[in-house]
DNA sequence: AGCACGCCGACT
DNA sequence: GTCGGCGTGCTC
């Protein structure tokens, strides 16, 4: 028997299948999906079995064997094996990184390589010898001494040591011990051959015949009985119990209520969304709908309700939520409705709870998980509908190899179990909608929110006409008066800025100089805490100069403004409100996310200062005033999505306002009130906003109208990358059709990072079937020649930003 | 990617 | 004379 075997070895010539000879004795127990240990070249690394067969092209005598089976049961399934050859074909990524991308992180293979001695005695070196201390097998990492690496080698050479590379887990399995109680007769046997000077083994034998017959956890009869541990290990040996070791898993401490949550009754809209869900799940088709909802129209309502229906039927559900929103709020819905169905897999978990997790799935002990973009890849082996709230967020698309969308995936599991897909949003991105209109996807709309409130009303601010008025403030006078009354009702408030730090640039106002970062083509960031200037780029960090580094003026000022900015400000204004701020720098640690949530949902601060992580999931009664203190940030970025971006975040950050009883009302802070991605998000309504910026699309010939493929270039020679990025985009050019567009090569946005200067290639199609097979010829061309030379080039279809 | 093999300068 | 520098080439 032989297998092909995907190795862990991410190059270019090593991304195929290598065949191995199976071993007799572990012909009966291999399958396809299990991970291997095999000899490749020199040396042992970990593989994926991805085919079983009897024949191969090769000299059969030639074929190394199998090392080792790392696991009995696959853990891959023969459906993640066949998607990991589309994601790695679609996203031209090696087909290692697609496995690996599918499984947990603890489960990559972890390898260290140990020495082995055969005879010790045949060891002279006493260096070595004294840090063998007996032992006939060793951590070559334990030898630091490179005299002393040398002499192993020799050792090595004439066969006295034997190298060897262990390949393990990252995170093993947690186990906790136990031990299995003998029955009463047989403790009665062993106490009486117990002397009666062991007062305390007689103790704890006592203890243990009150206990005939159980089966316990070891420190749980420890702490009980107060005994040590030495005592019981002596009457274990005695034969009074068995001692075993359990596979457990680890608890994310999170506070858990299950099963307390009943369904809730559904409005006409959420009635007949489900039923069309519902009908095609019945029906097994694999059908993609489309949820539109506006923000506390109860989408999440009719995703629980759906996935009830499947799991009637005895099959698995999958959740996709973006990161941020993962908040114990939204999860703890689930597990309040399905209770220990559900699993959940999120950034906040250790590398040890989201194996645990992962294990949940695989034993199929879960019915339904609820995660971030990588929980797509649940090893579900009977999937009944796959659910993707905030459809729209960019984060569902994975920025590094394999650079894969989750959505693209969903639509790919749903079509192999012929089960449903729903993509729910507020605010759908452009594809999504384009799609839903021309009836590829089922369009489902919820125009209503669930308890019939309001939406808030909302006030945009023209922040020139402040300025005008001599404001020079970032609270506009509205704003300001607005806080102050909430502040006296005792309401509570979102400020939202979509920046962290403090100030965006230093600036000399005498000759205008902006302190630039000496390895990118950016500016510097004030940060207050530690005085300095950032480049959040490259990493780079100076200290402030009191000085202009170019005129020596001392007319040094900071201009644009960050949360920690905000915070001082608010102070300020307000020094009687209580604020918490909530952005990368206070959430940094574990759990501070839940911290401060928990904080303000109890009333224990007025002012919610955040960035983007407060504008989704949020729906706190007491919130009725929403201030967002500069629109404009994102709408001026120098991509395609930014007007989308800018009125998705608009209207996010509004819905977080009088979603209970208390009316809300939002304020809209900006410079450009006339741009339509901030006229539109005032009355909220996405079809004149979709309509609009479909116009824009269409003339400039972005998606949904074309399909776009991002190369970047980079190189810390400026005339070598221009140079290859010419070569790359005439090759493109010359192999695909003459209806697609290849805009450029040209300098990126940010045209020079950690002193690599970038080029960057846009195509756009329609229409291009050898697409995929350019641009494989195009990374063959980097890889085997280019690489070596200096330059990095990555290839990003469908990008998420083209920034 | 690693690792071994192989062919040329500065040291015991 | 040897140790070791990293160029080149292969991995079932």
């Amino acid at each position: 028997m032989i297998a092909e075997v995907i190795v862990d070895v991410a190059a270019y010539p090593i991304d195929r299948p290598f065949d191995y000879a199976v071993p007799y004795n572990m012909q009966e127990v291999i399958e396809c999906g299990v991970r291997v240990k095999v000899p490749f070249g020199p040396r042992k690394v970990l593989g994926y079995v991805v085919q079983l067969k009897m024949e191969t092209d090769l000299d059969e005598s030639k074929l190394k064997p199998i090392d080792e089976l790392i696991d009995l049961e696959p853990v891959l399934s023969n459906e993640l094996l066949k998607l990991s050859k589309i994601v790695a074909r679609e996203t031209l990524a090696y087909e290692i990184d697609a496995l690996q991308v599918m499984l947990p992180a603890a489960m990559r293979g972890k390898y260290e390589k140990f020495i082995e001695v055969e005879e010790l005695s045949e060891i002279e070196n006493p260096a070595l010898v004294s840090l063998l201390k007996g032992r006939t097998r060793m951590p070559l990492k334990q030898v630091t001494d490179p005299a002393l690496l040398k002499i192993i080698k020799e050792y090595a050479k004439e066969g006295i040591i034997t190298v060897d590379t262990a390949i393990s887990q990252r995170t093993k399995v947690k186990t906790v011990r136990m031990i299995h109680i003998a029955n009463a007769e047989k403790l009665q046997a062993i106490d009486e051959t117990i002397h009666a000077n062991a007062k305390k083994q007689k103790e704890l034998l006592e203890w243990l015949k009150g206990h005939a017959n159980e089966t316990i956890v070891v420190a749980t009869v420890l702490r009980e009985s107060s005994i040590q541990a030495p005592v019981l290990k002596a009457l274990i040996k005695k034969g009074a119990a068995i001692e075993s070791s359990v596979e457990t898993y680890r608890e994310p401490d999170a506070p858990k209520l299950r099963d307390t949550e009943v369904p809730l009754n559904l409005t006409d809209e959420q009635r007949s969304a489900l039923d069309l869900v519902n009908k095609s799940s019945d029906n097994n088709t694999p059908e993609t709908f489309l949820l539109h909802g506006i923000t506390g129209s109860g989408k999440t309502e009719v995703y629980l309700q759906a996935i009830s229906h499947v799991l009637k039927k005895g099959k698995e559900a999958i959740v996709l939520v973006p990161e941020i929103s993962l908040t114990p709020q939204m999860t703890s819905r689930f597990q309040q409705r399905f209770g220990s169905l559900v699993a959940v897999m999120h950034s906040g978990l250790s590398a040890g709870e989201k194996y645990d997790e992962w294990r949940k799935i695989h034993r199929k002990e879960v019915k339904v998980v609820v995660g971030a973009r990588s929980a797509i890849f649940a090893p579900f082996e009977n999937i009944g509908i796959i659910i993707l709230d905030e459809e729209h967020e960019s984060t569902y698309k994975q920025e590094d190899n394999p650079r894969y969308h989750a959505r693209d995936v969903a639509i790919w599991r749903s079509e192999y179990f012929n089960c449903p897909v729903i993509l729910g949003s507020a605010t759908p991105s452009l594809e999504s909608y384009a799609r839903a209109s021309k009836g590829v996807y089922t369009l489902l709309e919820l125009s209503k929110r669930a308890k019939n409130q309001e939406l808030p009303s909302v006030t945009v601010v023209d922040m020139r006409e402040e300025l005008k008025d001599g404001n020079r403030s970032m609270f506009s006078v509205p704003l300001a008066e607005a806080v102050r009354i909430r502040l006296e009702k005792k309401e509570q408030i979102v400020l939202f800025l979509n920046k962290r730090g403090f100030s965006s640039f230093v600036l000399c106002r005498d000759c205008g100089t902006v302190v630039q970062c000496p390895n990118c083509d950016i500016s510097l960031t004030y940060h207050r805490s530690n005085e300095s200037l950032k480049c959040h780029y490259c990493g780079h960090e100076e200290v402030v100069p009191l000085k202009c580094p170019e005129c020596e003026s001392e007319h040094i000022r900071f201009f644009g403004t960050g949360t920690q900015k905000a915070e001082e400000e608010i102070a300020k204004l307000f020094p009687a409100a209580r604020v918490l701020r909530m952005d990368v720098d206070t959430t940094r640690q574990k759990g501070s996310h839940e911290r401060i949530l928990r904080k303000f949902s109890e009333g224990g601060a007025d002012i919610l200062l955040g960035t983007q992580m407060i504008a989704k999931g949020l729906d706190f009664p007491n919130i009725t005033l929403v201030g967002v203190l500069a629109a404009d940030t994102t709408l001026h970025l120098a991509d395609f999505r930014a007007a989308e971006k800018t009125f998705q975040l608009m209207t996010q950050v509004s819905g977080r306002a009088g979603r209970h009883e208390l009316a809300g009302e939002v304020f809209i802070q900006t410079y450009t009130p006339e741009h339509y991605a901030i006229e539109l998000a005032k009355t909220q309504h996405y079809e004149p906003f979709y309509n609009m910026e479909m116009g824009t699309r269409k003339q400039y010939g972005y998606p949904p109208f074309f399909y776009i493929t991002l190369i970047q270039f980079s190189h810390e020679d400026l005339m070598k990358v221009i140079d290859y990025a010419d070569k790359g985009a005439t090759f493109i050019k010359n192999s695909l059709s003459p209806e697609t567009f290849i805009i450029g090569p040209a300098s990126a946005a940010i045209s020079r990072v950690n002193n690599r200067y970038r080029y960057q290639c846009l195509i756009k199609y329609k229409k291009e079937p050898k697409l995929i097979e350019t641009l494989q010829q195009l990374i063959k061309m980097y890889r085997t020649s280019w690489m070596k030379d200096g330059l990095l080039m990555s290839v990003d279809v469908d990008p998420s930003s083209i920034f």
